[in-house]
RNA sequence: GGAGGGAUGGCAGAGCGGACGAAUGCGCGGCUCUUGAAAAGCCGUGGGGCUCCGGUCCCCGUGGGUUCAAAUCCCACUCCCUCCGCCA
């Protein structure tokens, strides 16, 4: 969430912030009069409070002289004034409340640099890159045999079984099987080598509580979006974002350790609640898939580099897969709710014949981390800080897989596993029609 | 799942209804002494809200309750430990 104090003292840049990503002004200024009002309550209350510490230390004084109607009396008038500060307590708490909520469902405000516009129409794309740029290819083409989508080929070659995938989860739950899993098995090997060292490699656990859902942003506004057990109120994970971020809650971590870097591979869950009936072919949207995630905790100083270091991760991995892709960034209207910055990798699919979003790698500035309350000291002494929050997908395997698959049909039908995976894919990098 | 025990400051650990934001020790920072270090001594050492910047309020796992007054009593929950059961 962001800060109320920023609300208070200078109301008109947040407006002007928020207006950019289509919030309505009129939310700030009732934000305003909330805070406004709930501050007030609160002087009240402890007006009301210390009055009462202030008579029943003397009702014990009263006491211990021997004194007993003098006891008697205080007792009486710090009942009275109890019973008011019972009143004042509920109003503060009930004004504490609704602030809350409004703060909870306000976007972050978008960084100065993210431009401007309404919906993803507007991103702006910043750069391209294909197989073969440096030397001289004036663009990623691809070939009539390559223009075959995902489905089709997995089918085929029998490394993707949507309908088995279907019949034990229900739809948009896909099955890999042969050397379509160990493709699956190979990318997250190939993510996980390039960032650990680096990065800290972390397992966390997919079912995590409501609290945890809430720090990164996902609770409560997009309850619907994710999948609940509810008999133990527990919540399946959509990223590994989701842990990470919680990692450290309620810490105070010293500036030395700064920034600090962890990559988790993790299934991601996702209702997609919004989107029947979009892209429900294939891979292109689905409620389980696997996901390589890097994410830190940063200085505010340190942010820009480490943004621009987890995005030239990701880049790089799909450089060393040879796969066309774009860097697009995001204006203030497709920004995710928690994001100040984003920039997304599309990588183009021949056979689908679609940019498709696999990796997103945001700022969140101190949005997420008021919210699970991460904080560091600084070096030089002084009040903790809040700590900034990035992360960005490695990959996210169901499209990158769909991507490759395509990008990789050959003549013949069968498919070429780049070079690159050949360590965990194994030696016979192709992927032939079953005889 | 059953039975017990526990949760207090960076750590250890006292307090178990009345000036307790909390003894004591360790750790950490500063100073004194010393050529320097050690030792010793002295001082300091959590977080947060509101503020008319004088203060004031909150936080002893979490949330409720009792009381004039709660770290202390009651209830619920969470987590940790021990034993039993079950189990990869």
């Amino acid at each position: 969430m962001i800060d109320v104090r920023l609300v208070r003292e200078d109301p008109g840049r947040v407006k002007d912030a928020l207006v950019r990503r289509g919030v309505d002004p009129a939310d700030v200024d009732r934000l305003a009069e909330l805070d406004t009002a709930h501050r007030a309550a609160i002087a009240r209350q402890e007006r009301l409070r210390a009055a009462v510490k202030v008579l029943s230390r003397e009702v014990g004084q009263a006491r211990r002289e021997g004194d007993a109607a003098k006891a008697a009396d205080l007792a009486a008038e710090s009942r009275r004034l109890g019973e008011e500060e019972r009143s004042a307590t509920a109003e503060e708490g009930d004004l504490g409340r609704a602030l809350r909520e409004v703060l909870l469902v306000l976007p972050n405000l978008p960084a100065d640099e993210a431009p401007d516009g309404a919906d993803e129409q507007d991103n702006v794309v910043v750069r391209r890159w294909w197989p073969g740029k440096e030397g001289g290819a004036p663009e990623a083409e691809a070939a009539e045999h390559q223009r075959v989508p995902h489905w089709e080929v997995g089918e085929a070659l029998r490394i993707l079984d949507m309908p088995r995938g279907a019949s034990l989860a229900g739809s948009m739950f896909p099955l890999f099987r042969g050397k379509g899993a160990r493709l699956s098995r190979a990318l997250t090997s190939l993510a996980l080598e390039r960032h650990t060292g680096a990065y800290e490699e972390i397992r966390p656990p997919t079912l995590v509580l409501t609290e945890t859902m809430t720090s990164t942003g996902h609770l409560p506004k997009f309850a619907d979006e994710a999948y609940h057990v509810e008999r133990d109120d527990l919540w399946a994970i959509p990223t590994a974002e989701v842990p990470l971020t919680s990692m450290h809650r309620g810490e105070i971590l010293d500036e030395a350790v700064l920034p600090v870097r962890m990559t988790a591979v993790t299934q991601c869950f996702r209702r997609e609640a919004g989107a029947a009936g979009r892209d429900t072919r294939g891979l292109l949207r689905v409620h389980e898939f696997e996901k390589v995630e890097l994410f830190a905790y940063a200085a505010p100083e340190q942010a820009h580099d480490v943004h621009a270091d987890i995005l030239g991760r990701a880049e790089g991995l799909l450089q060393e897969l040879g796969l066309p892709y774009r860097v697009v960034d995001l204006c203030c209207g497709d920004l995710g709710a928690s994001s100040a910055r984003t920039f997304d990798l599309e990588v183009y699919a021949p056979g689908s014949d679609r940019w498709l979003e696999v990796s997103s790698v945001s700022w969140f500035r101190d949005y997420q981390a008021r919210r699970a309350n991460v904080r560091y000291r600084p070096a030089g002494g002084g009040s903790p800080v809040l700590v900034h929050t990035l992360n960005g997908s490695a990959l996210a395997w169901p499209r990158i897989w769909a991507a490759l698959v395509e990008w990789g049909r050959r003549h013949d039908g069968s498919v070429a596993v780049p070079p690159v995976l050949a360590r965990w894919f194994g030696d016979d990098l192709v992927i032939a029609p079953p005889g």
